[in-house]
RNA sequence: GGAGAGGUGGCAGAGUGGUCGAAUGCGGCGGACUUGAAAUCCGUUGAGUCCUCACGGGCUCCGGGGGUUCGAAUCCCUCCCUCUCCGCCA
């Protein structure tokens, strides 16, 4: 949600914002409920004052012993005016309220302009990509070849396209490279380990911005009793504890660590990344969630992208960072660097996390605040989340980048102490 | 799934349908006393929102939603959550 006194204030100056990132808004329109807004609400507020005062000389009479039947004659249309104010009220505040709902983020004026990924930004490459002497494969000929280690068929058979089950040296890879994530972002950067629930409620998703717009993404548990979504990202849950709270200025940068399965249901990209598990419509990701002070979120956003980046380094994976621009970002992004990792696969860098600053529009949908010493007022805290690192394009990388001619793949060092001391996956 | 109890301010805990945003205690903050501290005493201390340049004022909020009433923390309906016992269960 974006600041509404600057909403109000000057609708104009908004729209040119979010024109930035490609979206059109109506600020004429919006001026006007506004102000029909303002003039009801006055109106209703004074009659609610006006019932109260009488209300209360009522009571005040009541008590004297004095007659209130002329008191009650007077107030006996009171009530029917000011239920018609309220629903009037209510009805613009509702339309309000889904346009509030419905903005995305502005562009922090450092996010370059343009429309699509091409016009993303390369900022840094860290790494070279591997000379091959022989023809390199992808991740699905060489998991086929180590002993049906990925096994896209068996996904399918048991819950269709877009899943995956993992057998033997595979599956142990993968996970070792959650653990080796977790263990890094613990005891090295700092984070605090979190365990969450994969199902959330409504208030959840909207506090984080998947809702109302992107119900489509989503998959629900279809039932009236638990009316629940799978996390599309663990951001969902970790932002979310959060909620309703106010932090002290002591505990400020907070930073959340967690490792969890993800769902999608990748609604819009049916011809897209069809082979292999690069998009899946579950996979697993060690997510990283900071809460800041507002004026810290930018120095934390550089912060939280390094700690994404020595995860591909400690593994030796060549990536590169690149700012993504106004229109290629994410609803809640304020700005947005994606780390790409090089897939000989393909022989093209792809994205492997994706690191945000929202800003203040999280925590203003979820009344996540934090109080300012300096003002001793709560105020809305600054929210960050990066992936640090899907693990399953992680494990692609790991495939394809450690390769041999003879198709087994050798195990990064920094893995081989969570594979039982194993350096290599062989047939 | 069955039976019962309960959800009130940072915490604990009162609350008769009528100045109750809410007693009291603890905690926090400020002050007095003290060389300093403790103890004691005095004061202060919720959130959201609207109007206003401001001073200030209004409105809303006692788990969520709905209802009764001139007036609801208090009465009614409904949903959610927590606790205890029984059953079932990883």
């Amino acid at each position: 949600m974006l600041d509404q006194k600057a909403l109000r204030q000057d609708p104009k100056a908004i729209a040119e914002g979010l024109a930035r990132r490609g979206h059109d808004f109506d600020a004429e329109h919006y001026k006007a409920l506004e102000s029909q807004r303002r003039e009801l609400q006055s109106r209703t507020e004074s009659l609610q004052h006006e019932r109260n005062e009488r209300s209360r000389a009522i009571g005040q009479a009541k008590k004297a012993g004095e007659d209130i039947q002329p008191l009650l004659d007077e107030v006996a249309t009171l009530g029917e005016s000011l239920k018609a104010a309220e629903t009037e009220l209510e009805a613009v505040q509702s339309s309000l309220r889904d346009i509030h709902l419905g903005l995305p983020n502005l562009p922090h004026e450092s996010v370059p302009p343009g429309e699509d990924e091409s016009d993303n930004v390369e900022i840094r490459r860290w790494g070279a990509p591997p000379a091959f002497d022989f023809r390199p494969r992808d991740h699905v000929e060489l998991g086929e070849a180590l002993g049906n280690g990925l096994d896209f068929a068996a996904g399918a058979k048991l819950s269709g396209a877009r899943f995956v089950v993992m057998r033997d040296g595979i599956a142990r890879l993968h996970r070792a490279l959650a653990q080796f994530m977790l263990d890094i972002h613990t005891t090295e950067h700092g984070y605090r380990e979190t365990a969450v629930p994969y199902l959330v409620g409504e208030s959840a998703l909207i506090g984080t911005g998947q809702l109302p717009k992107f119900a489509e993404d989503l998959f629900a548990i279809d039932s009236d009793e638990h009316p629940l979504h799978l996390i599309p990202t663990a951001e969902v849950p970790l932002t979310n504890l959060a909620a309703d709270d106010i932090l002290d200025a002591g505990e400020l940068p907070l930073g959340l660590v967690c490792h969890s399965p993800c769902f999608r249901s990748e609604a819009g990209s049916y011809g897209r990344d069809t082979r292999g598990m690069i998009r899946q419509h579950q996979f697993d990701k060690v997510e990283l969630v900071q809460l800041t002070r507002p004026d810290d979120s930018y120095d934390a956003l550089e912060r939280l992208t390094a700690h994404a980046e020595a995860i591909l380094q400690r593994l030796g994976l060549p990536y590169r960072v690149v700012t993504l621009c106004g229109g290629d970002m994410g609803f809640a992004a304020a700005k947005t660097y994606d780390i790409e990792v090089w897939l000989p696969g393909q022989a093209a860098y792809r994205e492997i996390s994706s690191c945000s600053n929202t800003e203040a529009f999280q925590a203003r949908r979820m009344q996540a605040r934090w109080r300012n010493p300096d003002t001793g007022r709560p105020e809305p805290l600054h929210t960050l989340n990066g992936s640090a690192l899907a693990v399953g394009r992680c494990l692609v990388a790991v495939l394809e980048n450690y390769q041999q001619p003879d198709g087994r793949v050798a195990i990064p060092e920094a893995l081989q102490p969570y594979m039982g001391g194993q350096s290599w996956l062989a047939p």
